[in-house]
DNA sequence: CCTGGAGTTGTCCTA
DNA sequence: TTAGGACAACTCCAG
């Protein structure tokens, strides 16, 4: 190694030394600049949101920490900074781990060409991803529109994920003037919203290591039943570590199959790699149709016609006033915790899209406002299957019924009682559908709805009767 | 080109 | 009480 060579190591979403494959090159070249740019421009509609930019800001103090505090901090148009430091530290070349949002590919290939003029190389990695989206193809060459094939022939069958690398023994950081403070990209919301996240997350590489052996030990072995379970902590929540790359999915990938050698068969681990599947068929949804964020993958949904909102009813969703217990339980953990179960994203979303008939790209905006591991892939494939649009979606007659999803799987209430704890003296008996119990027990539980809470914004039996036919029109309207 | 089987997560009604 | 079929047809995918 040369340790007057220097190369610029441009941390992007990949906010971590193990398994770093562009760290690991960058450090056998040589001397590393180490730095991370706060592009918001580049991001478009798809800057980060608020809860995002609270735990994006202690994923980069932790990251700091672990390169002794070497790290340097930009902000703007990532090209023009990018090339700045290159030429005023004489770098002879630039890594990073690729990234795979359209902006970010756009925006990462004009700077190859911008930086291979000058004559500097460029070399990126694959360090968020178990297959690369351009290489799983069908027999014919085109992609994969639906989950099973594409997971079961497309990625199981062509290669095994790499395995995780190793943290370099030697990272050789070289001081630069004229970064920014972290501080200084005021990445922290104004108001202390997120003071009630620091208390649920612990945002470092040993929070992250201590989630997934909490996981693995308390979580996997029950997974596939469990996971459908929201006051249960049988989910892994690595997602926030995992989007903001604190932790790889191979790192994951081969954390849990590690721990199921001795069973030669395992619907728990196979249903929790499914899950790691998802996120891949997610991004490989994403790189094949970059529209997925704002547009209906079925074109059919164009004429859909959604609620204007003329109410306020989205704002009553988004506060968790709807009425339906589970349904504000999950708005509200959300809110409260940058983070919602994965069965309440689905309960929510249905109910947002069939039974408020109000478009899932609304439903799309919060979650990405107010989630400390939204991910444009994943959230927006998720809005698109929910609201039956997408590639391989629910279809239009699956809607959630919110008591129903209630009774069987929050049936003692536990979730709703914390989350909506106007409502935490009720017998389970009453607690999915509080209007439908009687005026004494109510009343003896310090209960008035329409007061201490709301009455249901909608009857789910007629709501349902109206999306079903709203759906079935769409589809008709495609005939003709 | 043709063919047949299959497609994350549900709900409601009926027998 | 419970289990099974309807819901809707279409597109996807592999042989």
């Amino acid at each position: 190694m040369d340790k007057s060579r220097v190369s610029v190591l441009w941390f992007r979403q990949d906010l971590r030394i193990a398994d770093n494959p562009a760290l690991i090159e960058a450090c056998k070249d040589g001397s590393i600049v180490p730095i991370y740019i706060l592009d918001d421009k580049s991001a478009g509609d798809w800057k980060y949101g608020a809860a995002s930019r609270w735990f994006l800001f202690e994923a980069l103090t932790d990251l700091n920490k672990l390169l002794n505090n070497q790290l340097l901090f930009f902000e703007g148009d990532a090209s023009k900074v990018l090339i700045d430091i290159v030429k005023e530290v004489g770098a002879e070349g630039v890594y990073w781990n690729r990234c795979y949002e359209p902006w970010a590919i756009e925006r990462d290939s004009r700077i190859k060409k911008s930086l291979k003029v000058l004559n500097i190389s460029v070399q990126s990695f694959n360090s968020s991803l178990l297959w690369e989206p351009w290489a799983v193809l069908k027999k014919d060459g085109t992609p994969y529109k639906v989950f099973t094939p594409f997971y079961r022939k497309g990625c199981l069958v062509s290669s095994s994920p790499r395995m995780p690398l190793e943290i370099p023994s030697n990272i050789n950081c070289v001081a630069f003037e004229g970064s920014k403070s972290l501080s200084e990209l005021r990445l922290r919301p104004k108001n202390n919203w997120y003071k009630k996240f620091e208390n649920i997350w612990d945002v470092s590489s040993d929070g992250v290591a201590a989630k997934l052996r909490g996981f693995l030990d308390e979580g996997l072995d029950v997974y596939r039943e469990g996971r459908n379970f929201p006051s249960k902590k049988y989910v892994s929540a690595l997602s926030p570590y995992l989007r903001f790359g604190m932790i790889s999915p191979n790192m994951v990938w081969y954390a849990a199959i590690s721990e199921k050698t001795l069973k030669s068969e395992d619907r728990n681990l196979d249903t929790f790699l499914s899950e790691l599947g998802w996120r891949e068929f997610s991004y490989y949804l994403l790189y094949h149709f970059p529209q997925l964020p704002s547009q209906n993958l079925q074109s059919k949904f164009d004429a859909f016609p959604w609620h204007k909102d003329p109410d306020d009813v989205l704002e009553i969703w988004e506060k968790g006033l709807t009425g339906y217990p589970l349904v504000d339980a999950g708005m509200r953990e959300l809110y409260q915790t940058g983070y919602m179960h994965n069965r309440l994203r689905m309960v929510v979303g249905s109910f947002l899209v069939k039974n408020l008939l109000i478009d899932w790209r609304e439903g799309e905006k919060w979650f990405w406002d107010c989630l400390v591991d939204a991910d444009l892939a994943s959230n927006s494939a998720g809005w698109q299957w929910i609201a039956g649009c997408g590639a391989d979606a629910a279809p239009y007659f699956r809607i959630f019924n919110p008591i129903t999803q209630s009774e069987k799987f929050d049936s003692e209430g536990e979730y709703i009682r914390k989350y909506v704890p106007e409502l935490s003296k009720l017998p389970s008996k009453y607690i999915h559908a509080p209007w439908q119990a009687p005026e004494e027990i109510l009343k003896h539980n310090n209960v008035e709805l329409g007061v201490t809470y709301p009455l249901p914004i909608v009857d789910i039996k007629e709501s349902r009767q109206a999306a079903l036919e709203a759906f079935s029109r769409t589809k008709l309207q495609v005939q003709a």
